[in-house]
RNA sequence: GCUCAGAUGGUGGAACUGGUAGACACGCAGGACUUAAAAUCCUGUUCCCGUAAACGGAGUGCGGGUUCGAUUCCCGCUCUGAGUACCA
């Protein structure tokens, strides 16, 4: 029969699910090996062709590994909580879960379609009451854990309490609030519960504190600063603003340090861990105090007598000239003098009307006001004036620079607009025209420092800094603690209640608190978040938390549940966590670098300080998959001389010639750039009647990579495909495309010579009438090199995740088998396994042709590659002259250097090359290449 | 601006430690089969000169360098993509 890939993909898809074929064993003498995708958020407009990239990669790399002989896990679920089915929910009424429940479904037979390897009975949802139990477990843990700096890992918050009870506060080296309490033990019993309880809320790993958020008022939420993009939301592009709120928060800058030293350890792509590295956003210098000088000292000021900057260039100290706050510093208000009250304010307005965009467009204008304070340099005592200006960050440092002019280039522009000194601080520094940041040459004007060098320049003023108390070698992380919260309704309820306003987490045994019914999915009338409509739902001792977890709360510690998914005593059980340990490969998009991947690290290394899993970092080897973009194609409208549209459409190579508009036209009724004109006249009713200019009988379109998108009629839809060409050749297409880490456009011009290569694989094994037969022969030498060559290639490609070499390979070898005839049963059946990882389903049904005992190929043993069918006793020799391949020679490889060069000289040919000249040097590279300079 | 990745035929791409540049596939051109089309098969296909073959020349973004030999290594530049940004 033909390659009927229909009824053979459809036979093998249900007997793998009948019989369970990919259950990941929980305890096996094979090593483990866990292969992870990025589970997919459901969306309502299903999968394109583009999203199955990544999973097919991980499909083929896990059903290698079990012929390899390794216990694969390989598991799939979806992180089912967000936005969109919510915002659907508040248009439609529908209850987000049965819209989730519904795009899961198509989600499923989808991914069916493809033949994936996955272990469904591991199938996670992170919306499912029986997974965010647990998810809240975890946050309860956060809640009762502390992170001590001086054994450098969470600890509980007994043990904290503990301390307080005996030592008071002293001793205390912790990652914790600014404002936190000293007390000794007597002081700490004498407290009465809610201050101690208010107190350890500045210890605990997710505490809740007033925090500036950013809100969107149009989504109804706050979003984390990975979910905004140049001020506005990454969801839906709607505008975002800064607001006061009282917010759960993570303490994930306790982990900062070991979130960067960790990504030296794992194999991840470079630019990833780059990215990373940026946002954690390490930098050491030093803290200073500038004391206020107390003359222009405002009275309302009593907390703060100094303002604390930081630096990474403490020996510039001595060219400070001026200081400067951000506008939204707190002791803006109490520095301004009644003088200066008019310009600060009108100042303090106008940054606030600026929005983000603007004032990031607006870098280069200098801009700022003087308070009409000063402070008083700590080292020699000189005045220096207080300025405000929006390039001073509030949310970085301390939101406070001193200011050197002649070695920073925006103190040294805003100097010489408000026309405020600069002071060369080293000898060799130039700075007429622009501020010099050298580190070059040794100081001046430098009080002590003057003559020293920068090294022993930075080391005197540390140390004198601290001898004085007034500063302190300090390292600064860009990374803020994350905000763990989201007004929304459909996300992981927090099991928290508040009793005198206080947060109480609710007891351990009432997990999981479900997410209760509510009328509307809109905010109350009070602005509270929807679950403030959830009527009766109420803590016996207060009210319930009613704030949401964020979308990466689920998606933080999933694949932990895959090693143990329907485990009801435990997140998952302490043996099966020994047994897989972490995720040996994982797959997915580069978007997540700063969010999922940087949270996956943080509670990971949390779970491991508390003892609940047993590997430092999660993934030990990433892989990004490149994005597939959408390739739009265009047909052009004859414009009129009116200027109007008409139904005449021009070829793209004679646009030129006319006055026509772009229009997209639906990638599907193209091929190779052709349209259809058929199909193109009932795209749209109006075309019906449509006239065309065309070139050489074809109306060519034209093309632009561009979103897949639904309105740029781009989306090529995995099932199309599969229907006209069955999925083993999508699968083999989608590797063909190109390497995996790249990003591509799709296009579909091409698959047919994958379908073909499909096509004469299996006329291997059939005779030209189509009937199966394979001969029992012994297999030639030809054969056998070309079997064993394809072994070796696929395991080197596979190995280093170059999917794409491998099926140019497969199509080699298929070439090579056609050409000898070959039908030889032996050679056939290794080279079903071979390619059964990346076409599946043809070769199962090859395999039971072939005779085998009823059952999958899933386990069959890998061939085994042996060099001696691949040893040659001649090879063809490029014949170079200065570099230039002239010709070929057969040469017996048992040759040694000297003769070879002899034969070579001896030949005629070579001769004639020559031209009568002696070569001056002959090189003989044995195997390679022979190259003789003249 | 900074960081990272990349640039190879008409197209997607291959060439793994410096050793025959363009594998494999698409497209295109020509041919076979067919009444015809589709499908299938065969041949050619980096560019230039040449009727064709032989032969000759150029060629991996640009300019240099190292080397017997460079897509690969080094220096400088151009362009494209991604991330990030008054980070003190």
């Amino acid at each position: 029969m033909d390659y009927q890939f229909k009824d053979i993909e459809q036979k093998w898809q249900q007997f793998w699910a009948q019989h369970g074929t990919f259950k990941a064993e929980d305890k096996s003498a094979k090593p483990k090996y866990y292969v992870l995708d990025m589970f997919p958020y459901p969306s309502g407009a299903g999968l394109h062709v583009g999203h199955p990239l990544g999973y097919i990669a991980s499909d083929i790399f896990a059903r290698y590994k079990r012929l390899k002989g390794f216990n694969v896990l390989h598991p799939m679920g979806y992180d089912s909580f967000g936005l969109p089915a919510e915002q659907y929910a508040i248009q439609t009424g529908q209850h987000p879960a049965i819209t989730t429940e519904a795009n899961i479904a198509t989600y499923r037979r989808q991914l069916d379609q493809i033949g994936f390897s996955f272990d469904w009975s591991r199938e996670v949802r992170t919306s499912s009451p029986d997974y965010y139990k647990w998810t809240q477990w975890i946050f309860m843990q956060l809640f009762n854990s502390w992170y001590n700096k001086d054994a450098d890992k969470a600890e509980s918050i007994t043990k904290l309490v503990e301390h307080f009870e005996q030592n008071g506060s002293a001793g205390i080296n912790a990652v914790c609030d600014e404002e936190v309490l000293s007390f000794t033990a007597d002081e700490w019993k004498a407290m009465p519960n809610s201050a101690q309880q208010s107190e350890l809320l500045k210890y605990r790993l997710t505490y809740l504190r007033e925090s500036t958020v950013n809100w969107c008022p149009a989504l109804g939420t706050v979003l984390a600063n990975d979910e905004v993009k140049d001020g506005f939301s990454e969801r839906g592009g709607y505008p975002v603003e800064q607001k006061k709120m009282m917010q759960w928060s993570m303490r994930i800058t306790a982990y900062a340090e070991r979130l960067l030293q960790g990504l030296d350890t794992i194999d991840w792509p470079e630019p990833l861990k780059e990215m990373q590295r940026n946002w954690i956003g390490k930098s050491t210098g030093a803290s200073v105090k500038f004391p206020i000088e107390k003359t222009t000292h405002h009275s309302s000021l009593t907390t703060h007598n100094y303002i604390e900057v930081f630096t990474t260039r403490i020996d510039t100290i001595f060219g400070v000239t001026f200081l400067v706050i951000a506008p939204e510093h707190e002791l803006v208000a109490s520095l301004t003098t009644p003088e200066q009250k008019a310009d600060i304010d009108a100042y303090i307005t106008a940054t606030k009307k600026k929005s983000e965009l603007d004032r990031m467009a607006d870098a280069k204008t200098v801009s700022g006001a003087f308070t009409g304070s000063y402070v008083l340099n700590p080292l020699n005592g000189e005045k220096i004036q207080i300025w405000i200006a929006d390039y001073v960050l509030a949310g970085y440092g301390t939101g406070a620079v001193m200011a050197v002019p002649s070695g920073d280039q925006r103190d040294y522009l805003f100097a010489k607009h408000f026309n405020l000194p600069i002071v060369p601080i080293i000898d060799i520094q130039n700075i007429e025209t622009e501020a010099d940041p050298t580190k070059e040459g040794t100081y001046i004007n430098s009080d002590f420092m003057n003559g020293l060098d920068y090294k022993a320049g930075t080391a005197a003023v540390i140390a004198k800094l601290e001898s004085i108390g007034a500063g302190k070698a300090k390292v600064n992380f860009r990374m803020r603690d994350a905000i763990f919260g989201r007004q929304r309704y459909w996300g992981e309820p927090v099991p928290v209640y508040f009793k005198d306003g206080l947060p109480h987490l609710i007891e351990e045994s009432h997990l999981p608190l479900l997410l209760p019914e509510v009328d509307k999915y809109l905010p109350t009338e009070s602005g509270e978040p929807p679950l403030g409509r959830a009527e009766g739902w109420k803590h016996p001792e207060g009210e319930y938390e009613l704030s949401t977890m964020p979308g990466w709360a689920g998606s933080s510690w999933y694949w932990y549940r895959y090693m143990d998914a329907h485990n009801d005593k435990e997140f998952a059980s302490r043996e099966a966590i020994e047994y897989w340990k972490d995720v040996d490969l994982y797959i997915g998009g580069s978007e997540h670098a700063t969010g999922h991947l940087l949270y996956s690290r943080f509670w990971n290394k949390f779970l491991k300080d508390i003892d609940q899993v047993v590997e430092e970092e999660p993934f030990k080897k990433l892989i990004n998959q490149g994005m597939i973009q959408g390739r739009s194609n265009f047909v052009y409208r004859l414009i009129d001389e009116e200027g109007r549209g008409t139904n005449t459409f021009v070829s793209h190579g004679l646009i030129k010639e006319y006055k026509t508009s772009p229009l997209h036209v639906d990638v599907n009724i193209v091929e190779n750039e052709v349209l259809n004109i058929e199909k193109f006249k009932k795209f749209r009713p109006e075309f019906e009647t449509a006239e065309f200019i065309l070139e050489s009988g074809k109306y060519i379109c034209g093309v632009e990579v561009e979103k897949m998108s639904k309105s740029k009629f781009n989306v090529v839809n995995p099932d199309d495909i599969i229907n006209r060409y069955g999925a083993d050749t999508l699968r083999m297409y989608e590797m063909f495309l190109g390497p995996l880490e790249q990003s591509k456009p799709w296009n579909t011009n091409g698959i047919e010579g994958v379908f073909k290569f499909l096509r004469k694989f299996w006329r291997l094994f059939h005779n030209d009438a189509w009937e199966f037969g394979v001969s029992n022969a012994e297999p030639s030498k030809a054969e056998l090199k070309a079997l064993h060559k394809i072994i070796r290639k696929v395991e080197e490609d596979i190995e280093r995740f170059s999917f794409n070499t491998s099926v140019s390979s497969f199509m080699i070898a298929v070439n090579e088998l056609t050409d000898l005839k070959c039908n030889n049963r032996t050679v056939l059946q290794d080279l079903v396994i071979v390619l059964s990882s990346y076409a599946p389903h043809i070769c199962e049904e090859l395999w039971t042709l072939l005779g085998n005992p009823a059952g999958s190929l899933s386990y069959a043993p890998f061939p085994k590659f042996n060099s001696a069918y691949l040893v040659e006793d001649e090879f063809a020799y490029p014949i170079s002259i200065n570099g230039k391949t002239k010709m070929n020679l057969n040469i017996s490889l048992s040759l040694d250097i000297k003769d070879i060069e002899a034969f070579v000289l001896a030949n005629a040919d070579v001769q004639r090359y020559l031209d009568g000249k002696t070569p001056k040097k002959v090189i003989v590279v044995k195997g390679r290449i022979v190259n003789m300079v003249v």
